[in-house]
DNA sequence: CTTGCTGCAAAAATTTTGCATATCC
DNA sequence: GGATATGCAAAATTTTTGCAGCAAG
């Protein structure tokens, strides 16, 4: 990991993304900023989002970002995805998922519970430990 | 729900969908594809994909394929979204996530176990209704 | 036949990048 | 002062759309 320094947009884009429970948009991030430091560029939120994120100071939510994936199995099962490639997998063991119904959040009427899995796929895992890596 | 044709192309597209189990991006499934009907469009792909979605006969992952979005808030906790509009909100409840050390998925290393809720905030609910929407 | 669908190509939307300059430490 | 970060703008990616002709039912 490299230095990083702690600069003047940086700062900003922490602090506004700390005072919003909206889970901007990198654009909608990009506005609420640019109405405190005019001149700053979507690149630079962009770089700061990503870097932010490397260092554990703000999370990317995993439900958005990548490229859309179709299944062609519509019987309920459970994805594994690999944290590293993207790629899925799949889980067809029966186990029953959580209720949601115990679940109540001011705002939202909340209708279904989904299980996801995080993990590494055998290649990627693989190719981590051939060049050493510290934690897989 | 408009009347829907079983064109050659979309047959094709769901009969190579259901052939693999890679969970394919929409530009992995149109090369497939294309290898049986060289004249197909990506935009093809794209629309019949949409349909087959909305039509329930395959699977869109949640786990991709929006905008990006960001959480200033890192404590562990958990995230409904609603299913029309994309918001999320915060559940900070204490309950225990299930555990991964019972899931064991080949080819992959699994590590963490995320659960996720969805549903259909106040404004769009109360549209939905004002329209005399027949499921909400 | 009629209406939904396709191919093509252009446009929109989102994300990444190169490079010269500025700025943090 | 040196390495890291920024702004700007161009490019790369991913997704959507308009339109004239094709084809399923």
């Amino acid at each position: 990991m490299p230095k990083t320094r702690m600069t003047n947009q940086r700062r900003v884009i922490l602090e506004e993304l700390r005072k919003v429970d909206t889970h901007p948009t990198v654009d909608e991030l990009y506005t609420i900023v640019k109405a405190r430091m005019p001149h700053i560029s979507l690149g630079t939120v962009y770089r700061n989002l990503d870097l932010l994120t490397e260092t554990g100071e703000v999370l990317k939510l995993d439900s958005a970002g990548s490229m859309r994936r179709y299944d062609g199995r519509i019987e309920p099962h459970r994805h594994v995805r690999c944290r590293v490639c993207g790629r899925i997998g799949d889980i067809f063991d029966a186990e029953e998922s959580p209720s949601c119904s115990n679940v109540s959040v001011p705002g939202f009427t909340v209708t279904a519970v989904r299980v996801e899995y995080d993990g590494i796929c055998d290649e990627c895992r693989a190719a981590a430990e051939a060049q050493g890596s510290q934690a897989v």
